[in-house]
DNA sequence: TAGTTGTTTATAATTATTCTAAAGAAGATT
DNA sequence: AATCTTCTTTAGAATAATTATAAACAACTA
């Protein structure tokens, strides 16, 4: 159970003020005990049936970013017309389900370490990130 | 340099008439001798540069399709807005230089072997992506 | 409380991609 | 070669995710 309080610090710290709109969207994504992926779209729903209030569209995605940009959530790289984002922002691959659009986490020991044996000069690796596509 | 009927044959094996606009989009895909990273876009400017001829888009995209279906292209998983297309179609692994936004192939010895240490029951690997993100 | 600054929202704009349907070209049949 | 059928091309419309706009509104500050 995450307080209103660490809400309200995330949204700060975001450079957001506390508004109730963002309390909600705050609701739905850090009051949870596992990893949630999810599309603005999921998260756009998701946030009217848990709350029962109504966040427009744009403050969703405005909100997301924000917490995007300062870490607090993960932008994950998929071959859909849609943008993941994911609450565990630790360094972790993924599993993508092809067939239901589902992600589930890959922790590191489960790939084991990568090695990238070739540099490319003047430029450094910012991520490594491996996707495992599944089918039935 | 690849033959005008060797792109022939590729168009019949993906169920396409040889027709004037999707030879010239051979032409710019598949004569070349290192691999082509390219997006829909950049391709529908390098056939009027190249070619001196005009092919609409909507035929750029039905033939890549086509050539993915049949296997002749591969697609690239990048987050990003834009989908990447990939005349390598062996399997292999990327760097994406984020500011230049350009694919860079990387050899599977360049990775070497992933080793997935988990499975989901019911479903299988169907493919193992590294994509290494590169900054300055 | 009043003033300032930041926020929400409906709606419009943008962009990549797909769809549509009419005109044209390729292949088959005579 | 002329004709017929089927496939293709194309401009333009439709779709869908995302971003921009700007007026009404809420949070913070003095
Ligand atoms: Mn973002
Ligand atoms: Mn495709
Ligand atoms: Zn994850
Ligand atoms: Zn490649």
């Amino acid at each position: 159970m995450t307080s209103r309080q660490e809400f309200i610090e995330k949204l700060r710290n975001s450079s957001l003020r506390p508004t109730k709109q963002r309390i909600n969207i705050c609701e739905v994504l850090f009051n949870r005990d596992k990893t949630f992926h999810f599309t603005i779209n999921d998260l756009f729903n998701l946030i009217k049936d848990k709350t029962g209030e109504k966040v427009s569209l744009a403050t969703v995605y405005n909100t997301v970013h924000a917490f995007h940009k300062k870490g607090y959530l993960k932008e994950i790289t998929i071959n859909s017309n849609q943008t993941y984002f994911d609450t565990n922002v630790t360094d972790h691959h993924h599993f993508f389900d092809v067939k239901e659009e589902k992600l589930i986490d890959l922790k590191n020991e489960d790939v084991g370490p990568i090695e990238i044996q070739r540099s490319i000069p003047g430029k450094k690796i910012k991520s490594v990130e491996v996707l495992v596509k599944l089918e039935d």
